[in-house]
DNA sequence: AATCTACGTCAAGATTTTGTCAAGAAAATT
DNA sequence: AATTTTCTTGACAAAATCTTGACGTAGATT
């Protein structure tokens, strides 16, 4: 990334939308790459790791939020969103979402350039998310892009509290993560006195994880702390 | 700034949007700052490190695109610009001088709080960096990011006070720490007589970290002063 | 040798923290 | 609207940690 050309990956179903943005970036020095739906655009991402994302909100398969919702769970890539829709609330729901930038269309192509430029400055400087979206510990094996767990090829069905605590202590593998963060991650800010949560979920985690879990080998109690993720 | 409200800095001649900005800011939780022109504006930054600026492009003094090259040479906070021309030229010259978003007036309160949170995200994670937390002495190993201790590839466990007098006295690593600090920063004030606390804790660490803990290689007791951590 | 002082050792409660289970409320799905 | 799933909550058990006191040791002082 570094020396050669950046990679940007467009996902947006309209062709004649995909053709100018094809046209337009090679042009100026990039290496294109295209998706025409949100499973495509995530399954990208996931075996090419782009340097940038350009996504179309208005998507046939997935919404656009939801790919990016989904895509912050194991990836810092930089995202630009494009949208027909310009209201206010869309916006903020969709920079909330974990977009980095908004334009509506119609936009300037200078514009989106320049923020193309932004976006790569910062992507430059960030950590890359998760290494590999799928993550294995033990007879456990986690798959980030679809949302699957298995154990001895078992798949094991979580909650979404469930999913979430796991992948935070995947993301801080081997780290001891705090109950603040656990808490404020999963139930957001004004829940972190809630640890009895926490106490109930590892509980149940533990139940669909472990062997043994009443002596867990991979989702270890650091009392007084939080809990760490061992492989 | 992991844990207190993060600092805005707005950088704006006109007292009513002044006004505006903070109040709106200081009711969404952040802590609020001011600078009248260019001029204040950096030397805020270089002395109280905000963890954003707000910067509006006509300023008195100093063009707001001369303050982001400006800043640009020493410090990556995030710059939001706000201004009244929306022509695309201008954006485009001030995202490529260095500014990481661009707002054009009039712009909606949410809008703006949601290119906020955007800008302190990406501002979290710039600093995250590489420190090098891993500390050896003898046959033991302490990462203080994992909060793991190994001696000779097995792991050990600390209780919460153990490892906190551990990590005092690594940060001390080689001079005497007195009693009353370890105290004070352990149980906090009003405990700094209570030095038989010390006595148990410091051969509960030695039998888990020494050899032979009755001859001590690495927590030496300095009698009447404290202990030191020999490496 | 006796005494004193500071520190080390050990272990028994007391206290705090964590784990477990289950029932009822809430939310999602049909 | 009914059913299923998930979440929240409380009571209680279990485990880990902390506090406390009794006693031991070594060296210095008299």
């Amino acid at each position: 990334m570094a020396e050669s050309k950046p990679l940007i990956l467009v996902v947006e179903d309209e062709t004649p939308i995909r053709r100018f943005l094809k046209m337009t970036l090679v042009d100026h020095g990039f290496d294109f790459a295209e998706a025409v739906n949100g499973k495509e655009g995530l399954m990208f991402v996931a075996s090419r790791r782009p340097d940038l994302l350009i996504l179309d909100l208005g998507l046939p398969d997935i919404d656009g939020l939801t790919v990016t919702r989904e895509l912050r769970e194991w990836s810092n890539v930089p995202i630009i969103i494009l949208s027909a829709r310009g209201q206010e609330k869309d916006k903020v729901e969709a920079l909330d979402s974990g977009a980095d930038d908004y334009l509506t269309k119609p936009f300037g192509i200078a514009e989106l350039l320049a923020r193309i430029r932004v976006a790569l400055r910062h992507g430059e400087k960030l950590t890359q998310g998760i290494a590999d979206t799928v993550f294995v510990f033990g007879e456990i094996t986690t798959d980030l892009v679809k949302r699957q767990i298995t154990r001895g090829g078992e798949e094991i069905h979580l909650t979404p509290i469930e999913y979430k605590l796991l992948t935070i202590l995947i993301k801080h593998s081997g780290k001891v993560v705090t109950h603040n963060l656990l808490l404020k991650e999963t139930w957001g800010a004004g829940y972190q006195q809630e640890t009895h949560y926490l106490r109930v979920y590892m509980a149940q985690l533990r139940r669909k994880l472990e062997r043994d879990s009443a002596h867990p080998m991979h989702l270890i109690t650091e009392p007084g702390i939080g809990y760490r993720l061992r492989s």
